[in-house]
DNA sequence: ACTGGCACTCGGCTCCTGAGAGTGCCAAGT
DNA sequence: ACTTGGCACTCTCAGGAGCCGAGTGCCAGT
């Protein structure tokens, strides 16, 4: 079904509307990519390839355009991923080089990422898998509040509100948190919650433990891995004219949260590529999304990517991503 | 120049062109707005409207659209800020009322802004110039690095590193922090430098002493209202169909903390407008901004507002801004 | 299996035209 | 002095005709 000249047209035609985001036929096809037969042979594939789902006619009497089964199969085998250049490289590295902490890693990237794919990047905060807790604190706001603080060691800091008995003691909220402390000083956040709980049970007479620890088993439940950071929405505004329609829905799915860690949760540790409809959030689906995990090898510690139109440069974009993926990983690793 | 009825002109132009984004003509404005005078007569007032710079022609024979400085006069003169129904009341209320700390409050305000007004809503940070030091900390992360924590009384946490002397005593650094917590706490960011110079001058001998010292004024002094939130960026989809060429660099400029402190940081206790090129940034002189101080009555914490399109309901949009600033304002007195 | 040729389709461009909205101005009325 | 009706004028917009050209599908020939 699918000899190789058929697949040279459909990289071709992929390649010539990523460029000029006009229809292209047949004849244009065999002027611009040394395709060596005449427009009429192209004729037969092309209508054969779009038989088979792979192109579609915007109209009668125009030329083809890729349908996202097309995008797809160019991913998959018509497309090599290049390597970016030394210079490029090199930007990258500078530029994160800079970073003074977490939060600074993260801002860096994302905007590495907007600027080098041209497109709407998305980072999500890296969790260590093997980061533990490094400290607790627990801070008296008022008579019947105080405010729990804990850092692990990759200098995370979370934070939550313990409620308490009126009539506590400074004391005690301090020889609680020293205790709850020691106890859970250098475990993991799964090591910890278990230790918590024999805690617990053997102090049954104690008020203030109770809560502290309740309030401390919730912080670590709760999954630090929720979130994200966006950025180059700016580039919205460069998807193409016939994308006016469609953004209003995808500006609003970049507000959330939720849709964007479901977009990139799906990522593993290498490049993965999301195709106009394949995406599940109806809003994103004009969109295409290059996803990849980044963090040392074999254990992921969380995703990035891109959000672009269906009609990208897939080999570039997915390079950048890879790099960008590569280069923050490493220099988590170091840091 | 300006008798009472060409300034209900304006008016009535004004009103009808934010409602339908035509421009409007004198049949029409006679017709829906009560003026009890002939189109002819309104023509004249609309011609000399024009030559004082209010109005303005897209084209011949269309009709007139209101210009930036017409927009001016509508806001100074020509509105009254109405109050809030009884219902959008509530609803701001226990829209925030579920809110668990400060960064809640914020990202609630932002995304409340944004809904009421299907505008873009900026958010900056709240400072209280009466905050005092509730905590600090000094965690040791690495044998030459360790982390400062600092713990206002409004729950606000900062955050920021140390380099230490490979050969210091993990004692010291304990030490170190509870001295230093100790001469600190319940002082407000200005006295808590002073006090800290004196430590550093009474004790020459000690070498982790200065480095926590050095850093902690460090985060003391930069400035902790530099953080800017932004929601509703979907809402610039809505700005109107003319507006999707400077769309781009609206959002560039919504991405760039620096420019949003500065349209922010013009704004005083009241509601401020700055109407079109009114704003100094070149990406935004095809919005408008409306913007308010919040916080306690003569003690400005913060400032909020919303970017949206010139051709706005200023009324509204100014009610709703001055709403939200009040409730939050109270809602931060209060908590 | 490829190619050249050919008829056909259809969108886009240009030109034209008429309708309609809106204006500016003027002379007359109050 | 202001207001008004009338009127000529301008200019946009929508619709229709007509042409062009790009592109297709198909077929017969190599």
């Amino acid at each position: 079904m699918l000899d190789e000249r058929k697949l040279a047209v459909l990289r071709a035609i992929i390649t010539d509307y990523v460029e000029n985001s006009e229809p292209v036929g047949s004849k244009a096809l065999v002027e611009r990519y040394r395709l060596d037969v005449s427009p009429a042979t192209i004729r037969n594939d092309m209508a054969s390839l779009e038989e088979e789902g792979y192109l579609t006619q915007p109209h009668t009497s125009a030329g083809r355009i890729p349908t996202d089964k097309g995008y797809r199969l160019f991913v998959d085998r018509l497309t090599t991923v290049k390597p970016l250049s030394q210079p490029e490289k090199r930007a990258i590295s500078t530029f994160l080089g800079g970073a003074a902490d977490l939060d600074d890693v993260v801002s860096r990237t994302v905007r590495l990422l907007a600027q080098i794919t041209q497109q709407v990047a998305i980072v999500q905060y890296p969790i260590v898998s093997t980061a533990v807790i490094r400290h607790i604190d627990v801070i008296r706001l008022h008579p019947d509040r105080a405010l729990l603080l804990l850092v692990t060691s990759t200098g995370r800091i979370t934070q939550a509100h313990v409620e308490l008995p009126v009539e506590t003691r400074d004391e005690d909220v301090e020889s609680t948190a020293v205790r709850i402390g020691a106890a859970v000083r250098n475990l993991t956040s799964a090591q910890a919650v278990r230790t918590l709980n024999e805690l617990v049970r053997d102090s049954d007479t104690d008020t203030v433990l109770p809560a502290v620890v309740n309030a401390l088993t919730a912080l670590l439940a709760t999954d630090p891995t929720t979130r994200v950071v966006v950025g180059g929405v700016q580039n919205v505004a460069r998807f193409g004219d016939d994308f006016h329609a469609a953004m209003e829905p995808v500006l609003e799915a970049l507000e959330e949260q939720v849709v964007l860690l479901r977009l990139l949760g799906e990522a593993r540790n290498d490049v993965t590529v999301r195709i106009g409809h394949e995406n599940e959030h109806v809003g994103l689906q004009s969109t295409s999304v290059v996803a990849s995990g980044y963090g040392m090898p074999d254990d992921v510690w969380a995703t990035l990517g891109v959000v672009g139109p269906t009609r990208m440069n897939y080999p570039s974009t997915m390079a950048s991503v890879r790099a960008v993926a590569r280069y923050v990983g490493r220099f988590l690793a170091e840091g």
